[in-house]
DNA sequence: GTATTTGTCTCGC
DNA sequence: GTCAGACGAATTCGG
DNA sequence: CCGAATTCGTCTGACGCGAGACAAATAC
């Protein structure tokens, strides 16, 4: 444990990669295999069920600090982290006791489950006791089942592979699907014969390749030649479009299906073994040839097309599939890519090739109720492909996928051959209202923002929170302006004058109890600071609520995506939308009166019908 | 003592 | 999913 | 030609939305 809290340390201390994966190497090399099997479980984003939760932990460590619970709390918002807090927080250990990793967790950590409350208790307490400072904050983190700290998965990986002499994306390989730390877990990472080894790769998902983000809007605003010509840019960017296969880029979740050995099984992005939760599908499982693996996205379909991605939100987490779901909700495996066939890699294989005989895979099922085939989007030039991507919200996609022809399927977010290009965000002008401190490193700024329009009575109602899209500078600054403009506290939340205006943007609406004004945003950020506008030119809901879906039979989930725009801009946006420099500073106004609708019309009519 | 609301957590995007 | 910032490696620039 | 400056790719952490599961708190 000793050990472990000083890899920790280590890894907090620097954000230099290299140092990380120097001390991680380190740590491996000289740890016990069982603790350094531990250790990469926790590292690599594993978590062992919750046995403790942060409410009652939250009490017990105020116990025993021997402290009120609301001091407790005024340092909890300070430090912003529940197992720091607690580290810090308790009387130096009275009972040192030192041992290593494994220990901990299988002694002291797993047995806790089946335990009552008292004795988890009492078991908490007595960790607290033995341990110093950091060990307990790693304690406190096992506790949680949370220790998304400090390391992603990737460093670890290729500290892992390069202490056994193996490719980083083998090693990723060889972490996915089903494992368990043990002490031979190193000897199974470099032996993959032998039939203990055969059976855990039974259902072992492959890396997903991921795509990175086409970034049109901001290589427009950068440039001069790009405003002009999107198209161009994309040109001098992928070359020719007849490289390039286009697929629409589907609203659903991302899912792996495999079948080996007469079994099957979905995975999902986030290494989520599915199967049971879309039994749907079992009924095609044994259709499907063995030693197969289809890369795809599972998507709530009806009549031909897709529903919206809410109906699919209500089986994601679900337990119990009842048949009113699989009646509300039906899914499709839509597969785009071919990883497996006839038990055999076919990862490096050339994307047409692996197309090829995924096409003859699907047509063969014969099932096309449950499983079907991407279809390409076929198009000329990039100026015809940018029109079909225009089209995308109708088909209930989100923007089209671009991939290079003839590229192998590789492992992670790797740049070049994977391209997604969305269709461009719907923006609107809204009011900062409210805000509230963040966490972590923003734990001292008040950066979670509440952004509110303007209703048909003339009030703000809220409809996002947002707190992405502004850089350090002008956090900072709206940090300040907040703490000088601050009204009224509800807890740590502080109401401030309405009076900034920032340009918002998000991919789609949809009705929500969330916010008072009944509608919600999907992805909101900000995308500029309007220190040109009043709070009175900010937009009205009634604009807002002409972009929710149209209603369907039953008003209980959220349609297909709109398809207008939030606001149609007849000039281009100014080139230097970032730049702090050349605008003026908002003229600080007199309160306006709220309740005077005249007071509050917009600049902008609303465009609404 | 049971029913309902509220909060927290974990998934997905 | 979104975004900005930090870092390291690769590439270009300037003397 | 070599060191400095710049660009590019990757990694990290701080966050949005909804739904369901579960526990805790509250109402009846």
């Amino acid at each position: 444990m000793k050990e472990f809290a000083a890899l920790y340390l280590e890894l907090d201390a620097t954000t230099r990669t290299l140092d990380k994966i120097a001390a991680l190497k380190r740590y491996l090399q000289k740890s016990e295999p069982a603790d350094a099997a531990w250790a990469v479980f926790f590292l690599t984003g594993r978590t062992l069920p919750k046995v403790v939760g942060s409410g009652r932990l939250r009490q017990w460590a105020a116990q025993e600090a021997g402290i009120e619970p609301w001091l407790f709390q005024e340092c909890y918002d300070a430090v912003g982290d529940l197992a720091e807090t607690i580290a810090l927080i308790l009387p130096p250990p009275t009972q040192r006791r030192e041992e290593p990793l494994r220990w901990w967790v299988e002694t002291m950590l797993e047995p806790l489950r089946d335990r009552d409350e008292e004795e988890k208790c009492r078991a908490v307490i007595e960790a607290w006791r033995s341990l110093d400072a950091s060990e307990r904050f790693v304690w406190n983190k096992l506790l949680t089942g949370a220790f998304r700290v400090g390391v992603a998965r990737r460093l670890v990986v290729r500290a892992l592979a390069e202490t056994l002499a193996i490719a980083p994306d083998v090693m990723e390989h060889r972490l996915m699907g089903p494992w368990r730390p043990e002490p031979e877990f190193f000897t199974r990472l470099t032996q993959t014969e032998g039939e203990e080894a055969q059976t855990a790769a039974r259902v072992r998902p492959y890396p997903f390749c991921l795509a990175h983000a086409l970034e049109t809007a901001s290589a427009l605003l950068a440039s001069p030649l790009g405003r002009n010509d999107p198209v161009g840019l994309i040109q001098a960017a992928l070359g020719p479009v007849d490289q390039w296969v286009a697929e629409w880029k589907w609203d659903g979740i991302r899912g792996q299906w495999i079948k080996r050995q007469g079994v099957h099984a979905l995975w999902t992005r986030g290494e989520e073994l599915v199967t049971d939760r879309y039994p749907e599908l079992a009924a095609i499982a044994d259709r499907l040839p063995d030693g197969l693996v289809l890369d795809g996205e599972l998507l709530p379909w009806r009549d031909n097309r897709p529903l919206a991605f809410g109906v699919l939100q209500t089986r994601i987490g679900r337990k119990h599939v009842t048949k009113s779901v699989l009646k509300t909700a039906p899914v499709i495996f839509l597969a785009f890519d071919l990883l497996e066939w006839d038990g055999e890699d076919w990862r490096e294989r050339p994307l047409e090739q692996r197309r090829a005989r995924l096409a003859e895979v699907v047509a063969r099922v014969d099932r096309a109720e449950l499983l079907r085939l991407s279809p390409q989007v076929e198009a000329s030039s990039w100026e015809e492909l940018a029109l079909r991507r225009a089209e995308a919200r109708q088909h209930g996609a989100e923007g089209l996928m671009l991939k290079r022809r003839g590229s192998p399927y590789r492992v992670g977010r790797v740049k070049g051959d994977w391209w997604k290009w969305k269709v461009d965000p719907l923006t609107i002008d809204a009011v900062l209202v409210a805000a509230q401190r963040g966490s972590g490193k923003r734990a001292s700024l008040y950066s979670d923002q509440t952004f509110a329009v303007w209703d048909d009575q003339g009030r703000l109602v809220p409809i996002a929170k947002a707190y992405s899209g502004l850089d350090d500078h002008e956090l900072k600054e709206v940090d300040a302006w907040i703490r000088a403009h601050a009204r009224e506290s509800f807890g740590p939340v502080r109401s401030v004058e309405p009076v900034l205006v920032f340009e918002l943007g998000f991919e789609g609406l949809q009705r929500s109890s969330r916010h008072k004004s009944g509608v919600a945003t999907r992805f909101p950020r900000i995308l500029r600071w309007r220190r040109d506008k009043r709070p009175e030119q900010a937009d009205n809901l009634a604009t807002l609520l002409a972009l929710l879906p149209p209603e369907p039979a039953s008003p209980t989930k959220a349609g297909p995506v709109s398809q207008t725009r939030a606001r149609v801009e007849n000039q281009p946006r100014p080139a230097l939308a970032r730049s702090r420099s050349r605008i003026a500073p908002p003229v600080v106004r007199p309160l306006f009166n709220l309740d005077d609708p005249e007071q509050v019309e917009g600049t902008e009519p609303p465009r609404s019908s």
